[in-house]
DNA sequence: TAAAAACTTTACCTTAACGTAAACTTCACG
DNA sequence: CGTGAAGTTTACGTTAAGGTAAAGTTTTTA
């Protein structure tokens, strides 16, 4: 049985995504994606097309591209060494750490928003 | 009954909230605080510092300045105008979207970033 | 096969959010 | 009373994350 890889061109990717060529080649040059080569034209595979996910979605909680990349190291890194895993712990312990405050930030900010709101609502029924 | 505030230097708050007295003076310069002065010397209220620890909380969650300016500005808008309020619902409602989107996303990474510590730590322990 | 469409590199430009330095004023205190 | 700490303004520098433009190649497609 052969296996047939789907591949993407660079503006598929920017359309799905909805981000420029220039962002995809950014990220590239950032080192954060490395996609193949026929000819001088890039060629992603659905492993890049997952990796400008992660990407995004890496800005969207407020990473910068440096530490998405090295979250994506530390996934990628070589596991053999003990000094290594640990290390790779205390990080992900770090993220998890930071994450959860975002989290707890997040939550108070919603209630503070939905209370505004329903004055807002109710001053506007007022109004009429 | 006299009431006392309290007030706070601009390094009181540069160091209770482990910043610059220089990124205070431009939170200042982009509109997002308004100490009092004695001379040309800036004093901060109470409710500056309120203002300053909820920049520092927008910051954690990656709204720019310009953005938590907006809402404060919203906060502090005229609510005399039915358009007015509904303007103000239509941007807490999408604020709230977003803080959503990012609460799932947090999820997500804090789930797979657990995973990922299991694994380290399985493979840790094989190695002893 | 000619022209349009998509790709490439190189290089300079822009914005946000401060950092840093200079030059000056104003207090607190030993 | 001078001196050092803390405050001020002004102004230029820096970094991240792209935008934009030029100039060239390759690939489609009418």
């Amino acid at each position: 049985m052969i296996e047939i890889q789907k591949t993407y061109s660079i503006s598929d990717l920017a359309k799905e995504f909805d981000i420029t060529t220039r962002s995809i080649r950014f990220y590239e040059d950032q080192g954060l994606i490395k996609p193949s080569r026929r000819g001088q034209t890039r060629i992603y595979s659905p492993q890049d097309r997952v990796r400008l996910k992660l990407i995004l979605r890496g800005k969207r909680l407020g990473f910068s591209l440096a530490e998405t990349r090295r979250l994506f190291d530390l996934y990628d890194a070589d596991r053999s060494s003990a000094a290594q895993l640990e290390t790779m712990i205390t990080l992900i312990d770090e993220k998890k750490i930071h994450l959860q405050q975002q989290m707890e930030d997040i939550t108070v900010v919603l209630m503070e928003l939905s209370s505004v709101e329903t004055r807002c609502r109710s001053e506007l029924k007022d109004l009429t």
